[in-house]
DNA sequence: TGCGCTCATGTAATCGTTTACATAAGAATG
DNA sequence: CATTCTTATGTAAACGATTACATGAGCGCA
C-alpha cells in the first residue's frame, strides 16, 4: 500500500512547481490552459487529494464549524442540522456536531474546538454560552440570555399565544400550561405567551420536555381545580407523554381534554389522535444560522437577532370542550 | 485580540526547548519535576493549548473517526453514538458524525475524511461500503455484504424469529410481516427469520421503515385473506404508523390485530398502545464499536463480527387473538 | 582519573500545504 | 529599439507541532 500522494507528487508529474498545482486547483483561471490539464492528469493519475491538516495549519482556518446540540437524537434538531449542512456543503464548510447531552463538561470539551483550531467558529443550539469563548457564535433557536450574540430562531412568547388562541377559538376557557423545565429560556418565554393570552392566574404544570415528564403530569392536570378542559404543552414530547398518561387514567383526548403541542416533531402526526400542534420552520432557521455564521467567521457579520414566522398545524388532539 | 499562544511562546516563558514542552505535555515522566511546573504554569498563563492541525499534519494521524449514520434524527441511531462517544472521548479522539440521509454523493464526501486526513478510520452504519475505501472500517448494526470487514451488530434473523414466537406463544397463527425497504440486508435478515418461524408461506407487505409507510401499510394488512391476527413490523416506526393507520379505519390494536416492533425507540413506551418490541443493545453496540475501531486503526484488529443479545420486552401491543 | 551509563534537555528536520515575492518571456507602447 | 506592463511560473518561507539524534552533566566504578 503506497503512501498517500502529496502536491509534490503531482508537480513532479506534471512539471511544475507545487506551487503551480495549488493554484491549478484553487485559481484555475490564473495558470495556463496547457498547465491546468496537464496537472488534472496528474492529479487523477496519482489519486491525489488535498491534505486537509496542512491546509488548516497554513491557512489558520479549518473551513469547519462547530454545532453544539443538546440531543442529537431528538427530531426537532436534526431538522435544523439538514439546513446547516445544506449551506455548509454549498460554502465548503465541514460540520461537527457535539452533542452536549446536557453536560457541562462535553459542552466545555467542544468548545474547545474553537481555540485548537479545529473549528472557525460556532453554531449553538443549547441556549448556553460559558463565558470566556471567542470567536465566531450564533445562537441557534434558544436565545443567549445575558450576551450579545447574533441569534436565529422564532417569537417563541408570541407562538406560545398563538397556540392559547387556537384553544380559545375552539372555546376552551379554562386552560393549562405543561411547562419545560425551570430556567430554561424557552421555558420562560413559552409560558409568558401562554400567561399573556390565557390570563395571569392560569395554571402552569412544570415538566422537562420529555415523554416520561409529560405522562407523569397527568395526574397534575386531573388533580387541578377546577379540571381544565385543554393543555397547552411546551414541546411535543409532552403532550404525547401526556396523552398515555391521560389515556392510561381512562381521560380521553380529545373528547374529555384537548391538548396542543410545540414544535411538531415527526411522530406528531402518527399519534393517536394525531397531535395538533405549532410547526417551526426549522430548515430555514438552520439555513439562516448557517449562512450568519459564515458572514460572522468572514468579518461581516450583522448583529441583532432574527426572527422566522411559525404555523399552526391542526390535526386531530384539538376538539370543542364537552 | 492577541493571536493564540504556541509552543514556543510556552517555551520561551518557561525558559526550554520546544521539545521540552512538548515532552512535559505528552510524556510528563521524563521531564523534571521543576520544568514540568515551569511548563505548567507557562502554559496557564498563556492559555495554551495544542493546535490540532499541526499535530495532525506531524504525527500523520488526526485522532478522528467517522461515523457514517444513514439519518441521524433516529433515535436508534443516536443512542449508538452514544456508546460510541463514550469510548471515543476515553480514548481520546474526536467522532465526526456524517448523516448520509441516504444519498451516496454525500457518503462520498464524507468517506474523502479517510483520505484527507481528516479522520483515520470509519463506522459505518449505513450497511453500505464504496469499492475502494481504504483505511480502518468497522460496519454496525448492519452488516456489509459482499466485504469482508469487521463487524458489531446483533443476528437479526433470529431476532425476528424471537417476534414472531411471541406472537404464537399468545396464540396467533396467521402471522403477517411489514418488511423494511428492498435490498436492505436488514430487511432481508428480518425477512428470513419472520419466515423461518412463521412458516415460508406467511405473507410478507413491503414497507420503508418510516412511519408513513406503517400507516399505508394498514390496508394491505386488512386485505390480506385470511386477515392475519397479528404483524410482526421490522422497525418500530413502521409499527406505530400501521397502529395509527388501522386505528384510522376502526381497527383496535392489540384487541383486534396485535402488533409487535423492533428496535425499541424511545417513543415506543409512549404510545397507544404502548409497543410491544425487541429492544437492541445500543450503548453496548456503540461501545464495542468504536473500541474495535481504534483496534483495527492501530493495527491489532481481529476481524469477524461480534452478536449482542436483544431482549424482548412486553408492553400492550399484543394481546391473545380474538 | 577515565570510562561508560543514565537522565534531562536542546537542535533541527519534518509533516503537506499556501502564498508573498522574484523572475522570465512576450506583448504593447513610445 | 528601449521601456513598461502582463502573464505564467518558480522559489522558498511560513504555519505549529513532534521526534530522531546530539549533547552535556552527573554519577558509579575499576
Amino acid at each position: 500500500m503506497n503512501k498517500r500522494a502529496t502536491i509534490g507528487d503531482v508537480a513532479r508529474l506534471a512539471g511544475v512547481s507545487t506551487a503551480t498545482v495549488s493554484r491549478a486547483i484553487h485559481t484555475p483561471d490564473v495558470v495556463s490552459e496547457s498547465t491546468r490539464e496537464a496537472v488534472q492528469s496528474a492529479i487523477s493519475e496519482t489519486g491525489f487529494t488535498l491534505n486537509i491538516a496542512a491546509r488548516t495549519l497554513r491557512q489558520q482556518r479549518a473551513n469547519a464549524v462547530l454545532v453544539l446540540v443538546p440531543d442529537i437524537g431528538n427530531t426537532f434538531f436534526s431538522e435544523i442540522l439538514a439546513g446547516i449542512e445544506k449551506v455548509a456543503s454549498a460554502r465548503g464548510q465541514t460540520i461537527l456536531i457535539g452533542d452536549t447531552a446536557g453536560d457541562r463538561a462535553r459542552e466545555e470539551r467542544f468548545l474547545s474546538y474553537l481555540v485548537n483550531g479545529r473549528a472557525d467558529g460556532a453554531l449553538l443550539l443549547n441556549g448556553h454560552l460559558p463565558a470566556g469563548v471567542r470567536g465566531a457564535v450564533v445562537s441557534v433557536s434558544e436565545a443567549l440570555e445575558p450576551q450579545e450574540v447574533p441569534h436565529v430562531g422564532i417569537d417563541n412568547a408570541a407562538a406560545s399565544a398563538l397556540a392559547v388562541r387556537h384553544l380559545k377559538a375552539a372555546g376552551h376557557r379554562r386552560i393549562a400550561h405543561l411547562s419545560g423545565p425551570q430556567n430554561n429560556i424557552l421555558t420562560r418565554q413559552r409560558i409568558e405567551g401562554f400567561l399573556a393570552e390565557a390570563g395571569p392566574d392560569a395554571p402552569v404544570i412544570p415538566g422537562a420536555f420529555t415523554i416520561a415528564s409529560g405522562r407523569a403530569a397527568a395526574d397534575a392536570v386531573l388533580a387541578l381545580d377546577p379540571r381544565p378542559t385543554a393543555v397547552a404543552c411546551a414541546n411535543d414530547e409532552m403532550a404525547i407523554g401526556l396523552i398515555a398518561g391521560l389515556a392510561a387514567q381512562g381521560v380521553r383526548v380529545p373528547q374529555d381534554i384537548s391538548v396542543i403541542g410545540f414544535d411538531d416533531i415527526a411522530f406528531a402526526e402518527a399519534t393517536i389522535p394525531a397531535l395538533t400542534t405549532i410547526c417551526q420552520p426549522r430548515l430555514a432557521i438552520g439555513e439562516r444560522a448557517m449562512t450568519r455564521l459564515i458572514s460572522a467567521i468572514e468579518g461581516t457579520a450583522e448583529a441583532g437577532a432574527e426572527i422566522l414566522d411559525v404555523e399552526l398545524v391542526e390535526r386531530a388532539s384539538v376538539a370543542p370542550p364537552a
